[in-house]
RNA sequence: GCGCCCGUAGCUCAGUUGGAUAGAGCAUCAGGCUUCGAACCUGAGGGUCGGGAGUUCGAAUCUCUCCGGGCGCGCCA
């Protein structure tokens, strides 16, 4: 609907360059929005005002001669001059019609942009470490993740979603060595637990079954597994400690049995957490193990690319990489002294690897404590010729529970935290997904766990799905009643007459809103914001629900019910379309 | 100290290529169900957009500065 217009809008433009405008106008610069007033007609127009400067000419004088240049077109009734400049642009209510219909005729696809050639669009997000179950926070991410490839892929890019396995490293070995301490008390032994060991029950499970598998092959006396160790906190360093208590667990059990039980271990929370995303609706295109990326010798190559570059630098018997080239504070190390290569290493071939993959763009969704990440990783993707810009890095600030009022702590090596399950299951998918997504990301999110469970307009869930399932209750209603609905007798009455029927001030602020869709979409995906998306179909339930109290739809005038059934079956369709991309279901009832 | 995010109605928040009288929900107050779902609707009150300066026809939005809150600043990931 805004593309007719705004072509329209260019043709009259293209007509002035000449004469008044005196040179070519960027139809990128033509700015075209809806009105917030009716008053104001159906679109509005600043293009006056934007070229007044540059043309020497007043606004008004400009606009008046922009409206007398627009071609005639049968669904632009008006268009006037108003404030300081404005072009106010009035439809035909035809128009409105038309958009009603076309709703019916995409149905799930209506609203899908198809910007050719479609970006091809890699998109990470969650990967949480698979040293234990997700929690709240990595719930935040996996909607917004979700919610943003469908809004992407609604928008016409080629989305990919993938999920980088942190399975390699420091983390994975505390988690290790962390099931082999709960499997020692599984055998008998009595233990105090490393302060920076991976604490929760969840591990437990995991030890029994090892124990299970393995009998007591792994079992030495907890006198000797803690003999002549270093002091662990608060006393201590927890991180010296737990890297002896792991070389002690190296050391007995040998390191084939070693491995075995690092790769058991990850498997064990790998597993959890992909149970976890496919209960939660969450699914992944692709999912790539760092331990596999560094086998295959992608980290070397790409080191030796920099050496090559002559990026890299020896200092204090580490490796450097000259980040500071890039925009970065300090470089950084990406082979310790020790030999072994950082994360950042991995994370620079990982990304140097998205984008050989042929990816036009990078997204990495990621939690607001990584903000500092960013310019490092973006400056590795630079050091290979790769534009900055490419990768993109939303980042999601913290989520905080709240029961009753009060605050509740977490914190992943603590023994309890509130686990993405447990809130699943406490307040539901639908609930859990739009509160997750209602805020924009970039502000940090109080969950209620009452406020999500409550059935109050203040959780747009239930408002947005009560909307949705309002309209099938009317169609369950309509054989009761004795009417019969035809769909494509509705479309020609609605062709025909659904100007005149579907006058009154709810009924065209409903199909105003419905109309918006597909403006709405794109918006929210350039802006990468599903939040958008989210008030969006709430503005939209809110005029359905207006129009509901206003007009009776099941009235006795067969062509009067046709067409509000139609408009209101037309919502339905744009709410689940909607509610769809948000990773939410569209109940027929609730 | 440096970097990023946030500061808008009593509360929680929208408002992003600078636009017309700054919006929504909750809460408060006043109304609406013998007929399609009242988990709804209609109306009212409520604002130094953290403070100040600047850019310009025009600033919640852009720039600078100050104040307040959150998060980062490792040869961890």
């Amino acid at each position: 609907m805004k593309e007719d217009l705004q072509l329209l809008l260019q043709r009259a433009l293209q007509s002035l360059e000449g004469s008044l405008l005196g040179q070519p106008v960027d139809p990128h610069w033509i700015t075209l929005e809806r009105t917030r007033d009716p008053a104001h007609g159906d679109f509005a127009s600043n293009i006056a005002m934007r070229l007044a400067k540059g043309a020497g000419k007043p606004p008004c004088v400009l606009a008046e001669a922009i409206i007398a240049a627009l071609p005639t077109s049968p669904f632009l009734t008006r268009a006037e001059v108003a404030g300081a400049g404005f072009i106010n642009f009035f439809l035909a209510k035809d128009l409105y019609a038309r958009e009603v219909a076309r709703v019916h005729d995409e149905g799930a696809g209506y609203g899908r942009g198809r910007p050719p050639p479609p970006r091809k669009v890699l998109l990470e997000f969650v990967s949480a470490n698979p040293t234990g179950p997700m929690h709240v926070g990595h719930g935040r991410q996996a909607a917004f993740g979700d919610a943003l490839g469908n809004l992407l892929a609604a928008a016409g890019d080629q989305v990919s979603r993938e999920y980088y396995i942190n399975d390699a490293g420091r983390q994975t070995e505390i988690l290790a060595v962390s099931v082999w301490l709960r499997y020692l008390e599984v055998c008998g032994e009595t233990l105090q637990f490393p302060e920076n060991g991976y604490r929760g029950d969840y591990l437990r499970p995991v030890a029994q079954s090892l124990h299970a598998r393995e009998g007591t092959t792994l079992r030495h006396a907890a006198t000797i597994v803690f003999a002549d160790l270093p002091t662990d906190a608060p006393a201590g360093d927890k991180d010296k400690y737990i890297d002896a208590v792991i070389a002690r667990c190296r050391a007995l059990i040998g390191e084939t049995a070693w491995q075995r039980l690092l790769q058991t271990s990850i498997a064990a929370m790998l597993d959890e957490i992909r149970n976890d995303l496919d209960g939660y609706g969450v699914h992944f295109d692709n999912w790539v193990s760092e331990r596999a990326f560094t086998d295959s010798g992608a980290i070397d190559r790409a080191l030796q690319r920099l050496r090559e570059r002559d990026l890299l630098y020896v200092k204090d018997g580490a490796t450097w990489f000259k980040a500071t080239q890039f925009g970065d504070d300090e470089d950084r190390v990406v082979v310790r002294e020790n030999g072994v290569k950082t994360y950042f290493a991995s994370d620079i071939a990982y990304h140097l690897d998205k984008r050989e993959r042929d990816f036009d763009v990078l997204i990495d969704v990621l939690g607001a404590d990584h903000h500092g990440y960013v310019t490092r990783v973006r400056g590795g993707l630079r050091a290979f010729g790769h534009p900055g810009d490419c990768l993109e890095a939303p980042l999601i600030q913290l989520v905080a529970l709240f029961r009753n009022g009060v605050k509740m702590s977490m914190g992943k090596r603590e023994a309890n935290f509130v686990t993405l399950r447990q809130l699943r299951e406490e307040v539901g998918n639908d609930a859990c997904r739009i509160f997750y997504l209602m805020r924009s990301n970039d502000q940090s999110l109080d969950f209620d766990l009452e406020l999500a469970k409550s059935k109050t307009n203040e959780n747009p869930v239930f408002y947005i799905q009560y909307a949705h399932a309002r309209v099938a209750s009317v169609m369950k209603e309509l054989a009761g009643r004795g009417f019969a609905y035809d769909g494509a007798q509705a479309r020609q009455i609605m062709l025909a007459q659904g100007a005149t029927l579907l006058a009154g001030a709810q009924a065209e602020a409903m199909l105003a809103a419905l109309s918006r869709y597909p403006e709405v979409i794109l918006q929210a995906a350039a802006q990468r914001a599903p939040h958008a998306l989210v008030n969006y179909l709430r503005e939209l339930a809110t005029t359905l629900h207006a129009f509901y109290n206003a007009e009776r739809i099941l009235v006795a005038d067969d062509a009067l019910r046709s067409a509000r059934l139609y408009a209101l079956l037309a919502v339905q369709q744009v709410l689940r379309n909607g509610l769809a991309i948000l990773g939410a279901s569209a109940p027929e009832s609730m």
